[in-house]
DNA sequence: CCCTGATTCGC
DNA sequence: GCGAATCAGG
């Protein structure tokens, strides 16, 4: 798999909507993750913000245990805060963000229509866990569908179900016929 | 252990 | 330029 222009262009607009590497790599199929982050920096897009990322790199390491080689060369790491602003229409907005705000107001309220379906938890067949949420290969609404096993209330980021909208009691919404 | 992104470096 | 291996951290 090569990356052709439109499939750069689909990366770039994935990262920007704060979808993770491994998220972009599943969306774009044939890739990994790690070939996901290399693009991004070769692209010198902007890496992600430490608020709520992960990452506290120092601005060098000392080469890992000299796993290839022991030569090392020193390279720049830019890092630039990112603003975004809470926008409904951004689906990893929807998301991260939501997942603390919105999905919380929908516990008992107003069912999913309002709630942005997030296309970033579309997962892959290979990204599909103990831990993760399988729907909607199943149907929320039925019996047999498939979720990530929280019925506490509370909001999953890593449920397809529970990271739109918070759960409700499964009496309360089983579909008529 | 799950996940995340960052970095290095052989190819 | 690409991405596996690796690191570092939540």
């Amino acid at each position: 798999m090569n990356w052709t222009d439109e499939r750069v262009e689909m990366l770039k607009k994935l990262w920007a909507d704060g979808l993770s590497a491994s998220q972009i790599a599943a969306q774009l199929g044939g890739v990994s993750r790690n070939a996901v982050i290399g693009k991004v920096h070769r692209l010198n897009l902007p890496g992600r913000a430490k608020s709520g990322g992960q990452t506290k790199v120092r601005t060098k390491r000392p080469a890992p245990n000299a796993p290839r080689s022991s030569a090392f060369t020193a390279r720049a790491a830019s890092h630039s805060h990112t603003t975004r602003s809470i926008s409904r229409s951004s689906a990893a907005t929807a998301l991260k963000a939501d997942v603390d705000a919105v999905a919380y107001q929908h516990i008992d309220t107003r069912p999913a229509e309002d709630v942005v379906v997030p296309i970033s938890r579309k997962l892959e067949l290979v990204q599909l866990t103990e831990r993760t949420c399988k729907w909607p290969i199943g149907d929320p609404l039925q019996e047999d569908f498939h979720f990530c096993g929280n019925d506490s209330g509370e909001s999953n980021p890593y449920c397809n179900y529970h990271s739109r909208l918070a759960f409700q009691p499964s009496q309360d919404r089983r579909r008529k016929g």
